[in-house]
RNA sequence: GGCCCAUUCGUCUAGUGGCCUAGGACACCGCCCUCUCACGGCGGCGGCACGGGUUCGAAUCCCGUAUGGGCCUCCA
Protein backbone atom coordinates (compact mmCIF):
# COMPACT_ATOMS: atom_id res chain seq x y z
CA UNK A 1 0.00 0.00 0.00
CA UNK A 2 1.39 3.08 -0.90
CA UNK A 3 1.39 6.04 1.55
CA UNK A 4 -1.03 9.30 0.61
CA UNK A 5 -1.09 11.93 3.28
CA UNK A 6 -2.81 15.82 3.30
CA UNK A 7 -2.05 19.27 4.80
CA UNK A 8 -4.88 20.84 4.99
CA UNK A 9 -3.99 24.84 5.92
CA UNK A 10 -6.76 26.83 6.86
CA UNK A 11 -7.13 29.91 3.87
CA UNK A 12 -8.58 32.10 6.70
CA UNK A 13 -4.98 34.26 7.29
CA UNK A 14 -1.33 33.49 6.97
CA UNK A 15 0.33 29.96 7.51
CA UNK A 16 1.05 29.63 11.70
CA UNK A 17 3.90 27.91 12.93
CA UNK A 18 2.12 25.13 14.89
CA UNK A 19 0.40 23.85 11.77
CA UNK A 20 3.07 24.10 9.51
CA UNK A 21 4.83 21.83 11.95
CA UNK A 22 2.03 18.87 11.80
CA UNK A 23 2.86 19.50 7.59
CA UNK A 24 6.33 18.90 8.33
CA UNK A 25 5.50 15.87 9.85
CA UNK A 26 3.29 14.76 7.08
CA UNK A 27 5.49 15.67 4.42
CA UNK A 28 8.38 14.00 6.34
CA UNK A 29 6.36 10.80 6.51
CA UNK A 30 5.46 10.99 2.82
CA UNK A 31 8.79 11.89 1.56
CA UNK A 32 10.37 8.99 3.09
CA UNK A 33 7.95 5.91 2.12
CA UNK A 34 8.02 7.49 -1.48
CA UNK A 35 4.11 8.49 -1.03
CA UNK A 36 1.94 11.43 -2.40
CA UNK A 37 1.60 14.18 0.69
CA UNK A 38 -1.76 16.39 -1.41
CA UNK A 39 -2.43 20.31 -0.12
CA UNK A 40 -6.34 20.32 0.88
CA UNK A 41 -7.92 23.63 0.35
CA UNK A 42 -10.73 24.61 1.74
CA UNK A 43 -13.31 25.91 -0.63
CA UNK A 44 -15.75 27.27 1.42
CA UNK A 45 -15.56 30.82 -0.02
CA UNK A 46 -14.09 32.09 -3.24
CA UNK A 47 -13.94 35.95 -2.28
CA UNK A 48 -10.65 37.36 -3.37
CA UNK A 49 -9.24 37.97 0.07
CA UNK A 50 -9.31 33.40 0.30
CA UNK A 51 -7.44 33.26 -3.10
CA UNK A 52 -4.86 35.51 -1.56
CA UNK A 53 -4.20 33.88 1.37
CA UNK A 54 -4.03 30.77 -0.29
CA UNK A 55 -1.19 32.24 -2.52
CA UNK A 56 0.46 33.54 0.82
CA UNK A 57 0.33 29.73 2.31
CA UNK A 58 1.72 28.15 -0.75
CA UNK A 59 4.70 30.46 -1.34
CA UNK A 60 5.16 30.08 2.83
CA UNK A 61 5.29 26.12 2.17
CA UNK A 62 7.67 26.36 -0.59
CA UNK A 63 10.00 28.88 1.00
CA UNK A 64 10.49 26.64 3.58
CA UNK A 65 11.08 23.57 1.52
CA UNK A 66 7.58 21.82 1.56
CA UNK A 67 6.02 20.60 -1.85
CA UNK A 68 3.02 18.78 -2.59
CA UNK A 69 1.81 16.41 -5.30
CA UNK A 70 -1.40 17.72 -6.01
CA UNK A 71 -4.19 20.10 -4.82
CA UNK A 72 -7.51 19.04 -4.06
CA UNK A 73 -10.16 21.10 -2.51
CA UNK A 74 -12.36 20.49 0.40
CA UNK A 75 -15.71 21.18 -0.76
CA UNK A 76 -17.24 21.88 2.47
CA UNK A 77 -20.76 23.78 1.35
CA UNK A 78 -21.33 21.78 -2.06
CA UNK A 79 -20.08 18.40 -0.97
CA UNK A 80 -22.32 16.07 -3.51
CA UNK A 81 -21.17 12.74 -2.33
CA UNK A 82 -21.01 13.45 1.30
CA UNK A 83 -24.93 14.19 0.74
CA UNK A 84 -25.54 11.04 -0.65
CA UNK A 85 -23.63 8.79 1.53
CA UNK A 86 -25.41 10.52 4.48
CA UNK A 87 -28.29 9.54 2.85
CA UNK A 88 -27.19 5.85 2.49
CA UNK A 89 -26.99 6.56 6.27
CA UNK A 90 -30.59 6.96 6.66
CA UNK A 91 -31.50 4.58 4.17
CA UNK A 92 -29.93 2.53 6.48
CA UNK A 93 -30.77 3.37 9.69
CA UNK A 94 -27.46 4.41 11.05
CA UNK A 95 -28.36 8.07 10.75
CA UNK A 96 -32.11 10.19 11.47
CA UNK A 97 -33.55 12.94 10.88
CA UNK A 98 -33.59 15.72 13.88
CA UNK A 99 -35.53 19.18 12.80
CA UNK A 100 -33.91 19.23 9.32
CA UNK A 101 -30.65 17.80 9.91
CA UNK A 102 -29.53 14.43 10.14
CA UNK A 103 -27.63 13.03 12.52
CA UNK A 104 -25.26 9.95 13.09
CA UNK A 105 -26.47 7.44 15.10
CA UNK A 106 -23.32 6.39 17.26
CA UNK A 107 -23.36 2.26 17.83
CA UNK A 108 -23.04 0.38 20.98
CA UNK A 109 -20.11 -0.70 22.68
CA UNK A 110 -16.83 0.83 22.51
CA UNK A 111 -14.04 2.00 19.92
CA UNK A 112 -10.46 2.01 19.64
CA UNK A 113 -7.64 2.70 17.63
CA UNK A 114 -4.06 2.22 17.34
CA UNK A 115 -2.60 5.80 17.02
CA UNK A 116 0.41 5.85 15.25
CA UNK A 117 1.79 8.59 18.12
CA UNK A 118 0.24 7.69 21.30
CA UNK A 119 -1.01 3.86 21.01
CA UNK A 120 -4.22 2.71 21.65
CA UNK A 121 -7.20 4.82 22.57
CA UNK A 122 -10.38 3.47 23.39
CA UNK A 123 -13.97 5.38 23.64
CA UNK A 124 -17.17 4.05 24.93
CA UNK A 125 -19.48 4.83 22.31
CA UNK A 126 -22.50 6.02 25.05
CA UNK A 127 -20.09 8.80 26.30
CA UNK A 128 -20.45 9.99 22.12
CA UNK A 129 -23.22 12.45 20.66
CA UNK A 130 -24.69 11.40 17.66
CA UNK A 131 -23.69 14.47 15.71
CA UNK A 132 -25.50 16.50 13.16
CA UNK A 133 -23.91 14.90 9.63
CA UNK A 134 -25.76 17.60 7.79
CA UNK A 135 -27.30 20.58 8.43
CA UNK A 136 -31.00 21.36 8.30
CA UNK A 137 -29.66 23.86 4.75
CA UNK A 138 -28.09 20.67 3.64
CA UNK A 139 -24.28 21.53 4.18
CA UNK A 140 -22.15 18.56 5.73
CA UNK A 141 -20.77 19.60 8.97
CA UNK A 142 -16.44 18.96 9.15
CA UNK A 143 -16.53 15.97 10.99
CA UNK A 144 -18.38 14.59 8.40
CA UNK A 145 -16.86 16.26 5.25
CA UNK A 146 -13.71 15.37 6.69
CA UNK A 147 -13.53 11.50 7.01
CA UNK A 148 -15.52 11.78 3.78
CA UNK A 149 -12.96 13.93 2.11
CA UNK A 150 -10.22 11.40 3.08
CA UNK A 151 -11.82 8.29 2.01
CA UNK A 152 -12.48 9.82 -1.67
CA UNK A 153 -8.87 11.28 -1.65
CA UNK A 154 -7.82 8.02 -0.46
CA UNK A 155 -5.93 9.56 2.73
CA UNK A 156 -3.88 6.55 4.05
CA UNK A 157 -2.24 8.48 7.25
CA UNK A 158 -4.19 11.16 8.82
CA UNK A 159 -1.57 12.78 10.88
CA UNK A 160 -2.97 15.89 12.25
CA UNK A 161 -3.20 18.46 16.10
CA UNK A 162 -4.28 16.55 19.05
CA UNK A 163 -7.20 18.64 19.59
CA UNK A 164 -8.55 16.22 17.00
CA UNK A 165 -8.28 13.18 19.46
CA UNK A 166 -11.52 13.34 20.22
CA UNK A 167 -13.12 13.74 17.06
CA UNK A 168 -11.28 10.56 16.30
CA UNK A 169 -13.82 7.91 17.48
CA UNK A 170 -16.82 9.54 16.26
CA UNK A 171 -14.95 9.87 12.41
CA UNK A 172 -14.35 6.31 12.90
CA UNK A 173 -17.71 5.26 13.39
CA UNK A 174 -18.81 7.06 10.67
CA UNK A 175 -16.35 5.15 8.31
CA UNK A 176 -17.37 2.01 9.67
CA UNK A 177 -21.22 2.33 8.94
CA UNK A 178 -19.89 3.85 6.04
CA UNK A 179 -18.16 0.37 5.24
CA UNK A 180 -14.89 2.13 4.63
CA UNK A 181 -11.30 1.31 5.33
CA UNK A 182 -10.00 3.04 7.79
CA UNK A 183 -6.71 5.03 7.73
CA UNK A 184 -3.95 5.42 10.46
CA UNK A 185 -4.54 8.06 12.98
CA UNK A 186 -1.46 9.92 14.10
CA UNK A 187 -2.08 12.87 16.44
CA UNK A 188 0.72 15.14 17.14
CA UNK A 189 1.48 17.28 19.94
CA UNK A 190 0.37 20.70 19.99
CA UNK A 191 3.02 23.67 20.46
CA UNK A 192 2.24 26.09 23.33
CA UNK A 193 4.06 29.51 24.00
CA UNK A 194 6.24 30.15 27.08
CA UNK A 195 3.09 30.29 29.35
CA UNK A 196 1.14 26.63 28.57
CA UNK A 197 -1.09 28.70 25.94
CA UNK A 198 -1.86 28.13 22.55
CA UNK A 199 1.02 29.42 20.78
CA UNK A 200 -0.05 33.12 19.75
CA UNK A 201 1.25 36.67 18.79
CA UNK A 202 1.59 37.37 22.45
CA UNK A 203 4.53 34.98 22.32
CA UNK A 204 6.71 35.73 19.64
CA UNK A 205 6.77 35.57 15.83
CA UNK A 206 3.86 32.80 14.41
CA UNK A 207 3.47 33.22 11.22
CA UNK A 208 6.24 31.88 8.57
CA UNK A 209 6.32 35.13 6.83
CA UNK A 210 7.49 36.48 10.18
CA UNK A 211 10.21 34.44 10.36
CA UNK A 212 10.95 34.74 7.03
CA UNK A 213 10.88 38.26 7.46
CA UNK A 214 13.13 38.33 10.89
CA UNK A 215 16.07 36.73 8.96
CA UNK A 216 15.94 33.09 9.82
CA UNK A 217 17.07 30.82 7.05
CA UNK A 218 14.49 28.02 5.85
CA UNK A 219 16.25 25.02 6.40
CA UNK A 220 17.51 26.16 9.85
CA UNK A 221 13.72 26.64 10.73
CA UNK A 222 13.10 23.57 9.13
CA UNK A 223 15.60 21.74 11.28
CA UNK A 224 14.14 23.52 14.57
CA UNK A 225 10.23 22.67 13.59
CA UNK A 226 11.22 18.94 13.15
CA UNK A 227 12.38 18.20 17.07
CA UNK A 228 9.58 20.12 18.10
CA UNK A 229 7.79 16.68 19.27
CA UNK A 230 10.16 14.25 17.47
CA UNK A 231 13.77 13.40 17.95
CA UNK A 232 16.18 11.27 16.34
CA UNK A 233 18.32 10.63 19.37
CA UNK A 234 19.87 11.40 22.48
CA UNK A 235 22.32 13.85 20.65
CA UNK A 236 21.64 14.55 17.65
CA UNK A 237 20.47 18.47 16.53
CA UNK A 238 21.70 19.71 13.44
CA UNK A 239 20.10 17.71 10.71
CA UNK A 240 19.92 18.87 6.78
CA UNK A 241 16.51 17.72 5.32
CA UNK A 242 17.87 14.58 3.68
CA UNK A 243 18.78 13.35 6.92
CA UNK A 244 15.12 14.22 8.35
CA UNK A 245 13.36 12.64 5.67
CA UNK A 246 15.58 9.45 6.30
CA UNK A 247 15.34 9.16 10.19
CA UNK A 248 11.38 10.52 10.72
CA UNK A 249 9.13 8.25 12.38
CA UNK A 250 6.27 8.39 13.41
CA UNK A 251 6.74 6.15 16.34
CA UNK A 252 9.31 8.47 18.18
CA UNK A 253 6.76 11.44 17.87
CA UNK A 254 6.34 12.33 21.77
CA UNK A 255 2.71 12.69 22.89
CA UNK A 256 3.41 15.79 25.20
CA UNK A 257 3.06 19.07 23.87
CA UNK A 258 6.26 21.26 23.63
CA UNK A 259 6.60 25.20 24.35
CA UNK A 260 8.35 26.98 21.34
CA UNK A 261 11.80 28.29 22.44
CA UNK A 262 12.86 31.30 20.34
CA UNK A 263 16.05 31.48 22.06
CA UNK A 264 16.65 27.92 20.79
CA UNK A 265 15.91 28.35 17.10
CA UNK A 266 17.78 31.71 17.39
CA UNK A 267 21.18 29.70 18.30
CA UNK A 268 20.06 26.96 15.44
CA UNK A 269 19.80 29.78 12.67
CA UNK A 270 23.38 31.20 13.60
CA UNK A 271 24.72 27.55 13.87
CA UNK A 272 23.19 27.27 9.84
CA UNK A 273 24.57 31.02 9.07
CA UNK A 274 27.84 29.91 10.40
CA UNK A 275 28.01 27.05 8.28
CA UNK A 276 27.21 28.77 4.71
CA UNK A 277 29.81 29.29 2.34
CA UNK A 278 30.65 32.60 1.91
CA UNK A 279 28.86 32.98 -1.58
CA UNK A 280 25.67 31.21 -0.24
CA UNK A 281 25.74 33.66 2.92
CA UNK A 282 25.83 36.66 0.36
CA UNK A 283 23.20 35.27 -1.66
CA UNK A 284 20.99 34.51 1.03
CA UNK A 285 21.78 37.69 2.65
CA UNK A 286 21.24 40.09 -0.27
CA UNK A 287 17.82 38.22 -1.27
CA UNK A 288 16.62 39.32 2.65
CA UNK A 289 18.06 42.72 2.21
CA UNK A 290 15.83 43.02 -1.16
CA UNK A 291 12.78 41.98 0.55
CA UNK A 292 13.49 44.79 3.18
CA UNK A 293 13.55 46.75 0.00
CA UNK A 294 17.40 47.95 2.04
CA UNK A 295 19.16 49.48 -1.11
CA UNK A 296 22.93 49.17 0.06
CA UNK A 297 25.83 48.85 -2.58
CA UNK A 298 25.98 44.76 -3.34
CA UNK A 299 30.11 45.20 -3.74
CA UNK A 300 30.05 46.58 -0.23
CA UNK A 301 27.31 44.38 1.49
CA UNK A 302 29.76 40.95 -0.32
CA UNK A 303 32.58 42.93 1.35
CA UNK A 304 31.19 42.53 5.03
CA UNK A 305 30.33 39.18 4.83
CA UNK A 306 33.55 37.91 6.37
CA UNK A 307 33.40 40.35 8.96
CA UNK A 308 29.95 39.26 10.47
CA UNK A 309 28.88 36.04 9.36
CA UNK A 310 30.56 34.69 12.68
CA UNK A 311 28.93 37.25 14.40
CA UNK A 312 25.07 37.17 14.14
CA UNK A 313 22.57 34.97 14.19
CA UNK A 314 19.67 36.58 12.20
CA UNK A 315 19.73 38.34 9.25
CA UNK A 316 17.46 41.11 11.33
CA UNK A 317 20.93 41.89 13.38
CA UNK A 318 22.81 42.81 10.11
CA UNK A 319 21.79 46.34 9.52
CA UNK A 320 22.57 47.58 12.77
CA UNK A 321 26.04 46.11 12.12
CA UNK A 322 27.21 47.11 9.53
CA UNK A 323 25.02 50.77 8.87
CA UNK A 324 27.74 52.63 9.47
CA UNK A 325 29.38 52.06 6.22
CA UNK A 326 26.70 53.31 4.53
CA UNK A 327 25.61 56.40 6.68
CA UNK A 328 27.04 59.27 8.58
CA UNK A 329 27.42 57.95 12.51
CA UNK A 330 26.96 60.43 15.77
CA UNK A 331 29.52 59.73 17.74
CA UNK A 332 28.96 60.42 21.91
CA UNK A 333 29.87 64.11 22.47
CA UNK A 334 32.27 63.27 25.24
CA UNK A 335 34.36 61.57 23.28
CA UNK A 336 38.04 61.91 24.35
CA UNK A 337 39.82 63.43 21.81
CA UNK A 338 42.80 62.88 22.51
CA UNK A 339 44.02 59.24 20.92
CA UNK A 340 41.44 59.92 17.80
CA UNK A 341 43.92 62.72 16.91
CA UNK A 342 46.95 60.66 17.31
CA UNK A 343 45.37 57.64 15.52
CA UNK A 344 44.23 60.24 12.42
CA UNK A 345 48.22 61.48 12.62
CA UNK A 346 49.29 57.77 12.81
CA UNK A 347 47.08 56.46 10.14
CA UNK A 348 47.21 59.93 7.57
CA UNK A 349 50.02 58.57 5.49
CA UNK A 350 49.63 54.74 5.96
CA UNK A 351 50.19 52.68 3.06
CA UNK A 352 48.99 50.73 1.94
CA UNK A 353 45.76 50.98 3.57
CA UNK A 354 44.75 47.67 4.55
CA UNK A 355 43.37 45.78 7.45
CA UNK A 356 47.02 44.17 8.94
CA UNK A 357 48.63 47.83 8.27
CA UNK A 358 45.89 49.58 10.31
CA UNK A 359 46.67 47.25 13.16
CA UNK A 360 50.17 47.23 12.86
CA UNK A 361 50.15 50.89 12.83
CA UNK A 362 47.24 51.32 15.54
CA UNK A 363 49.24 48.46 17.71
CA UNK A 364 52.20 50.83 17.19
CA UNK A 365 49.90 53.66 18.59
CA UNK A 366 49.31 51.86 22.10
CA UNK A 367 52.57 51.30 22.82
CA UNK A 368 53.61 54.99 21.88
CA UNK A 369 50.76 56.30 24.49
CA UNK A 370 51.29 53.28 26.73
CA UNK A 371 47.60 52.49 26.20
CA UNK A 372 46.20 48.94 26.72
CA UNK A 373 44.68 48.31 22.67
CA UNK A 374 41.36 47.44 24.71
CA UNK A 375 41.19 51.02 26.34
CA UNK A 376 42.87 52.78 23.16
CA UNK A 377 40.47 51.31 20.32
CA UNK A 378 37.51 51.67 21.88
CA UNK A 379 36.93 55.68 21.35
CA UNK A 380 38.52 54.73 17.65
CA UNK A 381 35.60 52.27 17.59
CA UNK A 382 33.31 54.80 18.52
CA UNK A 383 34.43 57.69 16.33
CA UNK A 384 34.52 55.35 13.14
CA UNK A 385 30.90 53.30 13.63
CA UNK A 386 29.39 56.01 16.00
CA UNK A 387 29.16 52.09 18.67
CA UNK A 388 30.74 50.32 21.19
CA UNK A 389 29.92 46.70 19.57
CA UNK A 390 31.26 46.34 15.66
CA UNK A 391 32.84 44.27 12.74
CA UNK A 392 36.74 44.29 13.61
CA UNK A 393 37.83 47.50 14.26
CA UNK A 394 40.84 47.26 11.15
CA UNK A 395 38.67 45.58 8.94
CA UNK A 396 35.96 48.44 9.41
CA UNK A 397 38.62 51.21 8.49
CA UNK A 398 39.74 49.20 5.42
CA UNK A 399 36.10 48.76 4.28
CA UNK A 400 35.31 52.24 5.05
CA UNK A 401 38.59 53.95 3.14
CA UNK A 402 41.19 56.27 4.05
CA UNK A 403 39.09 59.47 3.29
CA UNK A 404 36.11 58.47 5.28
CA UNK A 405 37.75 57.35 8.51
CA UNK A 406 40.53 60.17 8.31
CA UNK A 407 36.87 62.39 8.12
CA UNK A 408 35.54 60.73 10.91
CA UNK A 409 38.26 60.70 13.04
CA UNK A 410 39.17 64.21 12.81
CA UNK A 411 34.97 65.15 12.90
CA UNK A 412 35.62 63.70 16.65
CA UNK A 413 38.18 65.89 17.16
CA UNK A 414 37.17 69.36 16.08
CA UNK A 415 33.91 68.64 17.87
CA UNK A 416 35.57 68.18 21.20
CA UNK A 417 37.77 71.78 20.17
CA UNK A 418 34.37 73.25 19.33
CA UNK A 419 32.85 72.33 22.61
CA UNK A 420 36.14 73.82 24.60
CA UNK A 421 35.92 76.84 23.03
CA UNK A 422 32.43 77.27 23.97
CA UNK A 423 32.85 76.06 27.44
C1' G B 1 -19.57 18.81 34.82
C1' G B 2 -18.54 14.30 31.35
C1' C B 3 -15.04 11.96 28.22
C1' C B 4 -10.01 11.83 26.31
C1' C B 5 -4.84 13.10 26.44
C1' A B 6 -0.48 14.63 28.84
C1' U B 7 3.23 15.31 33.12
C1' U B 8 11.95 13.80 33.09
C1' C B 9 16.59 20.09 34.44
C1' G B 10 13.64 27.15 33.16
C1' U B 11 13.00 25.14 27.66
C1' C B 12 13.50 21.04 23.70
C1' U B 13 14.46 16.12 24.65
C1' A B 14 17.20 10.74 25.61
C1' G B 15 15.25 6.89 28.55
C1' U B 16 10.27 1.15 26.70
C1' G B 17 12.33 -2.84 34.50
C1' G B 18 18.79 -3.51 36.08
C1' C B 19 23.61 0.08 31.14
C1' C B 20 20.56 5.99 35.41
C1' U B 21 24.73 8.30 41.76
C1' A B 22 19.11 10.08 34.83
C1' G B 23 22.50 11.50 29.05
C1' G B 24 22.56 15.61 25.22
C1' A B 25 21.13 20.61 23.48
C1' C B 26 19.34 25.86 24.35
C1' A B 27 19.32 29.43 28.23
C1' C B 28 21.98 30.89 32.66
C1' C B 29 26.72 31.36 35.73
C1' G B 30 32.24 31.10 36.01
C1' C B 31 37.08 30.70 33.64
C1' C B 32 40.10 30.84 29.07
C1' C B 33 40.68 33.19 24.17
C1' U B 34 40.18 38.41 22.77
C1' C B 35 40.33 45.44 19.71
C1' U B 36 34.17 45.59 21.10
C1' C B 37 30.34 42.07 20.12
C1' A B 38 30.26 37.30 18.83
C1' C B 39 32.60 32.39 17.68
C1' G B 40 35.34 28.68 20.06
C1' G B 41 37.35 25.80 24.44
C1' C B 42 36.78 24.21 29.59
C1' G B 43 33.85 23.89 33.97
C1' G B 44 29.29 24.66 36.83
C1' C B 45 24.04 25.16 38.26
C1' G B 46 19.66 22.37 37.38
C1' G B 47 14.92 17.46 36.58
C1' C B 48 11.94 11.86 36.94
C1' A B 49 4.51 16.29 39.77
C1' C B 50 2.75 13.69 44.40
C1' G B 51 1.00 9.19 47.05
C1' G B 52 0.28 4.12 47.06
C1' G B 53 1.19 -0.61 44.95
C1' U B 54 3.68 -4.81 41.67
C1' U B 55 8.89 -6.52 41.62
C1' C B 56 15.00 -8.96 44.11
C1' G B 57 15.04 -4.15 41.47
C1' A B 58 10.80 1.38 38.68
C1' A B 59 11.90 7.58 35.49
C1' U B 60 10.18 3.09 33.05
C1' C B 61 4.34 -1.35 34.83
C1' C B 62 -0.64 -0.69 37.71
C1' C B 63 -4.05 2.41 40.76
C1' G B 64 -5.23 7.04 42.88
C1' U B 65 -4.43 12.42 43.55
C1' A B 66 -2.82 17.04 41.64
C1' U B 67 -1.80 20.17 37.65
C1' G B 68 -2.12 21.44 32.44
C1' G B 69 -4.48 20.76 27.72
C1' G B 70 -8.25 19.04 24.18
C1' C B 71 -13.24 17.83 22.84
C1' C B 72 -18.27 17.84 24.34
C1' U B 73 -21.53 23.74 18.37
C1' C B 74 -26.73 22.58 12.76
C1' C B 75 -17.64 25.87 14.38
C1' A B 76 -13.49 24.13 11.70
Amino acid sequence: MSVRVRMAPSPTGFLHIGGVRTFLFNWLFARQHDGECLLRIENTDTGREVAESVEQIKESLTWLGIDWDGEVAFQLDSAGRARELAQQLLAEGRAYEDEGAIRFRQPAGSVAWDDAVRGRIEFQNEHLPDLVIVRSDGRPTYNFASPVEDLIDGITHVIRGEDHVSNTPSQINILRALGAELPVYAHVPNINGADGRKLSKRHGAVSIDAFRSGGYLPSALFNFLALLGWSFDDKTTIMSRRELVDRFTLARVVSSPATFDYEKLDWLNGVYLRNLQPDEYAHFLLTWLSEQQIDWPRTTVDATVPLIQEKIERFSQYPDFVRFLFEPVTPPADLDPRICAAAREKLAELDPWEAVTIERALRELCEELGEKPRQAFAPIRLAITGSKVSPGLFESLELLGRDESLERLGAVVAGAASAAADA
